[in-house]
DNA sequence: CGACGGTTCAAACAGGCGTTTATGCGGCCT
DNA sequence: AGGCCGCATAAACGCCTGTTTGAACCGTCG
């Protein structure tokens, strides 16, 4: 964080971490998500501390938490981050780099299958849901993924240069979408279709932490959070109505 | 921040600055905004660090500013932060205090405005207007309170502890607006209005940084941010189609 | 004049930080 | 068996952090 460089590649780090590269997972144990389901590889050190790292993030942001947290939640050694990642920053962002995949992944996903039901064009309600649903689908109480998008609302917001650079400049997945809408939306002009799928942005990202505390305060208990698909109505007929 | 007491008031500190009085400022140099109009009283060092800590915090994020950074661009000692604020903390927890209040009253105004306009019950546009349009126009390219903006969007989520409790329980701004919309929506449940008002919400904070870079990127520089007027049109527009 | 309160200053403090090092362990391959 | 490689471990390194200290400054008031 602190030195430039100095030869500043220690033992492993660039073993296909530190790279960019936006898909393809090493044959590694990369391919567990949250919890390992191949019990002989083991939890593996690296395992742990992806774990207790995005969950400490989540928890409590990334400048308030130590190297030292992170490897005494794991139960691992301290040394463990630098020689599995490389860097404090470079676990930031590897998990980053992998919760974003599996996001966009899930997003695409249910944007194809509109796709298919609707020749192709398929109607606003659809693709907002494919948009909305699984960051919200994640963000279910009972779930484990609940920490995940938590972790990537932090990161977004306070994310080290690098997390900065790919949310600015890697369109490519928001793309699909806006294409679906300025099919959807002939009656709309384009720079419209843009700032309100802006918006849209906007309203997810806003379910979280505390926000939601004062939403509950205000309401004196007449929202709750527990119910996701009624929710996930509830914004999507929110949004799409910003769309006629 | 790591003691936790000690005679932990140090020679000033108390003066006001720490208790949580919502609105009272002292006879002071307190009533200064952002640049201090009356020269006699002089620019005063505690309103150099104000300043340049707000413009700091707002540009970098609170953990990447160290205490130095701000004395060396206020130009003066390092010791000031903790004479005229307590303590680092303290100083981000003032500069919110303020400027929130200072948003908080314009938005009331204009509110209480709609209501004179209306006999006491507006229509939902100039409720949502009178929301949006204050941040809006601090957020003006050529203003000076673009940087005022931007530290209350970094304090709202990366802020401390004290920062999020004022956030998460602090509703009695937020009411009257939804009071405000409960009386205009009486087609909707009433938790459908909280629920949409908390979309809003979300709408507005999303105005910022690089998630703004990604839009232009995204649109091919068809979405530009320099003419606020006809944001806030669009932002209004979209909001109170949601409330139909 | 002298003393005082408010303010500034340079210097130091203790502690936490991310990272590196050197050593040791243990299984796999030749 | 022996050497190698991947990994774990404890300890240390140097830096940067927020905060405190005690002295110096300075206009004001008695």
């Amino acid at each position: 964080m602190s030195l430039p460089d100095k030869t500043s590649q220690n033992r492993k780090a660039a073993d296909g971490s530190a790279a960019m590269d936006p898909e393809p997972e090493g044959p590694d144990l990369e391919a567990a998500g949250l919890d390992n389901a191949n019990p002989e590889v083991a939890a593996a050190t690296k395992q742990l501390v992806f774990n207790a790292a995005e969950r400490l993030f989540a928890l409590q942001g990334f400048q308030n938490v130590s190297v030292r947290d992170i490897t005494a939640e794991a139960g691992v050694n301290l040394a463990s981050v630098n020689y599995h990642f490389g860097s404090k920053d470079a676990l930031l962002f590897e998990i980053f780099r992998r919760r974003t995949t599996e996001l966009n992944r899930e997003r695409a996903r249910m944007l194809h299958e509109a796709n298919d039901r609707h020749a192709g064009r398929p109607p606003v309600p659809e693709i907002l849901t494919a948009l909305i649903a699984p960051p919200l689908r994640w963000a279910d109480p009972v779930g484990e993924r609940r920490i995940s998008v938590q972790f990537l609302i932090r990161a977004r917001s306070e994310g080290t240069a690098q997390i900065r650079e790919v949310l600015g400049t890697d369109v490519s997945h928001l793309k699909r979408f806006s294409d679906a809408l300025l099919a959807a939306c002939t009656h709309l002009a384009p720079e419209d279709v843009y700032w309100r799928l802006h918006f849209v942005l906007g309203m997810i990202h806003q379910n979280r932490f505390m926000e939601l505390d004062r939403l509950h305060v205000l309401s004196e208990g007449l929202t709750r959070e527990d119910d996701i698909a009624a929710l996930q109505a509830r914004m999507v007929a929110f949004a799409e109505a910003g769309f006629r």
